[in-house]
Order: structure tokens, then sequence, then C-alpha cells
DNA sequence: CTGAAAGCGCTTACAG
DNA sequence: CTGAAAGCGCTTACAG
């Protein structure tokens, strides 16, 4: 930890300009306050209270604050947990709330008292991102890849559990799978139709445009996904739902409409956290931890911060991993348009004890 | 915002004893300390940085981390929503893993520089509650009662609400109705457990011991109690579940036994957020806003701070609701156990669009 | 646009 | 156990 002295003679001006230049003083030089910003961000400047020094970490949001999702929510967790070792504090941050327009990153987190951050991103903020990696602040963003070696950040690898997923349908014998995702683009989507897209080319399966669905992330996407699915004439056996609560909101409606899961039709979902179990049938899932992202991300940027290391590049893809529960099985020998059978057809219970894992959502780690 | 100058005026020592009494140094009297300590809180203090003061509001843990739980999260969305009207920001403190022994609340939190801390308590934490009130530090309590107007709190009140459910229940027919919860005593659950009898005496309906189970407030705690009920000789037609994730543990349950919600067993669940749409059928159930919980208690804290007003006795009751949906409906002609049963029976699918409410699960409000 | 100097908030040897 | 004084980190009129 530095201070403004140390700062000053790095750069070559007075701890005056300095002060100006952390505080985005107008009258001094662009230059001079680019350079002055770049020796505090190359020291981890923060400002200190008396002898003390802030502790406190940055979550980041950079649009729409989502805390209440569960992903975001499981991340802030791990978060919370991976800060442990280097005993940080957590603080939430809103960037479009109070970044002033005329201040730069390391500038508004600087004023927040943060020593570091990790960042909430999303496919429309990742100018943000590489804007905050070149003035050099201590970050790392979770959830999305960047090509520049300059971000730091972490994310899942999901394109190819997606494919196993897709060809696991395959192998059951389902020929006619459709693919439903959220209407937001972003990296991590696009790899699970990617993945999606090359089970059906390894398999001789043709891609059909009106097989993919973008929808809303919530219950209600879901649901309306599984709706349009039931009420086609020649109907899917299968769907790859690559969006956790857009799965739930299709095994619920799978039962409005009296569709037996799996027997009339097959769902793999994707799972950020443990709703798979929260629903009935369990969901076969492609899923990735959430917690360990938010936990990993922690314990990258306070050991950064730690250690004062050089915070160029680092990169870190987690595994996702392909769950098979009770959502899935072979296809039904023939489909007919669901709506005018399902009201007459005897819906067998599943027999107990077919699932493994251990249902436990939520619960301590 | 005070200095260190006026506390020492106000408590008649130097401002080198104040400040030896807020680093906790123990070579200051104990009487004195206490002294200044009282003076620091009336005025609000907290140590600048610089010109800066700091705008972080403690979101405090007392025991163990439940942040990954959809109550907590939808708790924290509130208050960083409820945040923004005075621009503060929410910072997660753990008071087990960093307070000092030998330090006081109220130093702890302003080593931390936080200027308010909303506290998430659990029933074997009320002590600390306390002292933390005497301690005068702005706080505020969610989710406990107190009946010493020295606390500030926010809580709900759910017992009406849950005695009204259970006469829903009694007028739908049912006369064998059980009742289920977590296993950790507190406020808000014994209320809970309070409404039940009420409404159980008010109709002349008999408190059977062995109706009442407790469980771990998980998927798994609800699953355990729904197969117990489902084998019961003497089955109960409906019960009431006070805890959301055992709620959506105990529906799950019913589907695997081959029990149809709401012609087998009628259930009625507790939400804390939107779990009721996620499963199926939509439940049935009592409902409180933790989501507003926190938004409120959010404003009060900061509106406290920001008017400096005396923050004693402040306590705020939040209405619970009770909404009905799918899972509850008159009780079977005749119910055997239903082991051995279900296998056999054909489950009549529910009519589409029965449900009400709009489904959308942690959609943007 | 920059810096030397005064000053604020806080902490800490040093003295009693 | 307490305080006057020195000192650190930072900011801000004032001067150029």
């Amino acid at each position: 930890m530095s201070s403004v002295r140390e700062i000053a003679e790095q750069a070559g001006v007075s701890i005056t300009t300095v002060s100006r230049a952390l505080n985005n003083d107008n009258t001094v030089n662009p230059k001079t306050r680019e350079r002055v910003l770049a020796v505090a961000n190359r020291f981890g400047y923060v400002a200190t209270v008396g002898r003390r020094n802030t502790t406190n970490l940055g979550f980041v949001y950079l649009g729409e604050q989502t805390i209440n999702h569960p992903y975001d929510c499981a991340v802030l967790a791990g978060v919370a947990q991976g800060v442990d070792e280097c005993r940080f504090d957590v603080v939430v941050l809103d960037l479009r709330r109070d970044k002033r327009t005329d201040e730069t990153y390391s500038q508004f987190f600087m004023r927040k008292g943060v020593r570091g951050v990790i960042i909430r991103t999303m496919a429309e903020s990742r100018d943000i991102c590489r804007d905050i990696a070149k003035e050099g602040f201590p970050h790392i963003v979770i959830s999305e890849r960047f090509e520049d070696d300059s971000v730091c950040c972490i994310d899942c690898e999901s394109k190819s559990d997606s494919r196993r997923a897709v060809e696991y349908l395959i192998a059951l014998g389902h020929r006619r799978i459709a693919f439903a995702v959220h209407n937001v683009p972003d990296r991590d989507h696009n790899d699970r139709l990617e993945g999606y897209r090359e089970a059906l080319a390894n398999h001789d399966l043709d891609f059909r445009d009106d097989w993919v669905f973008r929808h809303q992330y919530t219950l209600a996407g879901g649901e309306t996904v599984m709706k349009m699915i039931a009420s086609m004439p020649e109907r899917p056996t299968a769907v790859y739902i690559a969006d956790p609560m857009m799965g739930v909101g299709a095994v619920r409606m799978a039962h409005e409409l009296g569709l037996n899961i799996p027997n009339d039709i097959s769902i793999i979902g994707f799972d950020d956290t443990e709703l798979r179990f929260s629903v009935y049938p369990t969901l076969t899932a492609v899923c990735q931890d959430a917690y360990t992202i938010g936990f990993e991300a922690a314990l990258l940027l306070t050991r950064m911060i730690r250690d004062g290391a050089v915070r160029k590049g680092l990169q870190k893809s987690l595994p996702t991993f392909f769950e098979v529960h009770d959502s899935t099985g072979p296809p039904p020998a023939q489909t007919a348009p669901v709506l005018s059978l399902a009201r007459h057809r005897a819906v067998a219970p599943r027999p107990a004890g077919a699932r493994n894992g251990d249902g436990a959502l939520h619960e301590k780690r």
C-alpha cells in the first residue's frame, strides 16, 4: 500500500498534483493525470483512514443490478467465502448509479475505497471491462471470456458439455431435438447453441431454425417455449433448454399440458445452482457452479492484491459437468400434437428412488 | 458527521483519548471509553478519508453466512435498492469472522467504516442485537421482533395469515391437517405454529402432536416430511408447510409418490420470494416479501442516518398475504395409505389456465 | 497547469 | 490513565 508521497516521487510530480489527479480536479493536465493514475494503479493505491487500510473489494454491476437472480446470489455467496482467506470484505457497487461521467473507472473505484473489483458483466458491457483492464485497476470479470489477454476473467466453458448433452439425447434415440435459450445475445449462450449445432452435425441431423427458441430468461419464457413446442404439428421429442429459469418454467408447463416427462418429452436443463433438484422430475442438466465461480474469482483477486502481482491476462476457465437425472428417457414410439391428447391420457408416476444427487438445494457447503 | 475534536469536547477529554477509545487502546479507562463511545454513537461518527465521508452500510451476519439462501438474496436485493435514495453502498460483514473479542460492536463497525448496520439475525443471536442497540449504533434488525423498544427492527407478522390459511383448508372440508416447519426455534416460525393451533381451536379440531413435523429447512427436509405424511395409516388430507424450501421439497416428493396435488393432498406453502411459482402446481401460500423487508430496512436506516434522528425503538411490521393457487382443493372422499395405491392410479392433469399470479420468478420489478 | 505551505483528521511516541 | 505535541496522509487556498 502506497501513499501520495510515493506516487508523487514515481510520477515526478508533487503530492498536490497527485491528490488532484486522484480526485479528478479539472485543472490538472490530462497527460499528467494519466501518468499519476497509472502509477497509482501499479502501486495498488487506496486512500487510508489514519493508520488503517481498507480491505474492501467491490462487487460491481456495470448495468442492471440482478442480485435477486439465483446466479448472482450464488456467485456472491462464493465471493463472500473466497475473500475469507485474505480477510477482505465485499461491497456492492453500482457503476451506472454512481460513476461520474468525468472520472475514470479507477478514480471511481478509489473514491469508493475498494482495492479491487469483481465485475458482473453482460454482453453489452464488454467494452467497459476492457477499459477497466486498460487502466490497470485490479479486477476480475466473471462470466465473460475475452480474447485480449489484458482482461482478467473467469468463466465456464459450456460448449462441449452442451454437445455431450445433446449427443446423450441422440443416443437415447431422439431425432427431433429442440433448443431454447434466452434472448440476450452473449458469449456463453452462443457456446451452448454451438454445442447443440455440433452434436446435430456429428450425427447427420438437420439443424432447423424453427426448433431454436429464444425467449426471456424467466419462468414465463420457459413456459412459452414449452407451449410452442407442445403445439407443433411435428413435435420435437426432446429439448435442451440452456437457461436455468427457463428450464423450470418449461417443466411447469409440461405438467400443466399433461405431458409426462420424460415419457412424452425429454428435457435437459442448464443449471448454475441447484435448481435442477427443485423440480419434478429432477432435471438432467448441463451444470456450472456459480458459487465456485465467485469463490475462485475472490481468491484470484485477493491474492493478486496481496502479492502486488502483475494483473495482466489472468484467465481461468472452470469446467461444466453433465448430470443425468430423471427428465430424460427414450423418445415415445409415436408423437402427435399434444393438446388434443393430453386430457385423456393416464400419467404413470415415476418409480420412487430413481433419482441420484442429494436434492439439497442451498444447503450448507 | 463529527470529528474527534467535537467528540473530545462533548466527552470532556482530549482528542488523544478519543482516538484511543475508538481504537480500543487498552490503556484507556473503561468508564472513559464508554463515555466517548456513547458520544461517538450519538454523533454518528465515522472516520473520514481526507475530505470524503463514507457512505457504506453494513449488511451484517451475526452467525452463519446464508447469502445463498433465497430469503437472504431477496432481502439483499431489496437493501441494494433501498440505499439508492440516499446513495449509500452495502458492504457484507461477518461478525463472527472479524470482530475482535476485546472490542465493542460499535468499535467493530467503526473500524469497518460503516455508518449503520442491517442485521441478519437468527433466534440464537437475539442477545447480540440487544447489545448493539444498547451501544446506540445505528441499526435495524430484520426478521426478528423484540419487546424492548430499544431495538430497531422490521419483520412480518405471519400468525394471522397462517390462521387464515388453515381456516381456508377447514372451509374446503379438511379435518386432518398437518403442520410442518423447520427445526430451528425462532419467533416467526412459532407464530406460524400458533396460527395453525388457533385455527384448529376455533373449529373444534384436535391439535395432534404427531401431525406437527419439524425438519431441516431444505428440500430434503420437506421431502422427508411428505414421505412421513404419506405413509401414515390415518393420513392427513392437507398440510401447511411453513417454510419455503420445505414446501418445494414436499411437492417433489408428492409427485414421486404418485400423490396428486390437490386431489390426494392439499399443500399450503410459505413463500418469501416467488418460489411458489416455480413448482407445479403453483403453491397456495402464505407469503411475505423478503425484497420489501430489505428495501424498507434500508430506507429506514439511511433516513435515520441522514436525519441524525434518535434511533430508539423504531419498529415496523409488514403485512403478509395469503395467495390461493392450485395446490389446494377439497379433501378426497376417502384416503388410504398412499404407497399401496399410487402406482395404479391415473393422475388427471389439471386444466390449463387455472392459475393466477404472473409466474415470473425473479423478473425485474 | 503546477507546487510550497498551511491545515484538517487522525494516530502515536513521549511526558507526567 | 491522560494529554500536549509531533507526525502521517491527505486536501486546499495561495502564489506563480
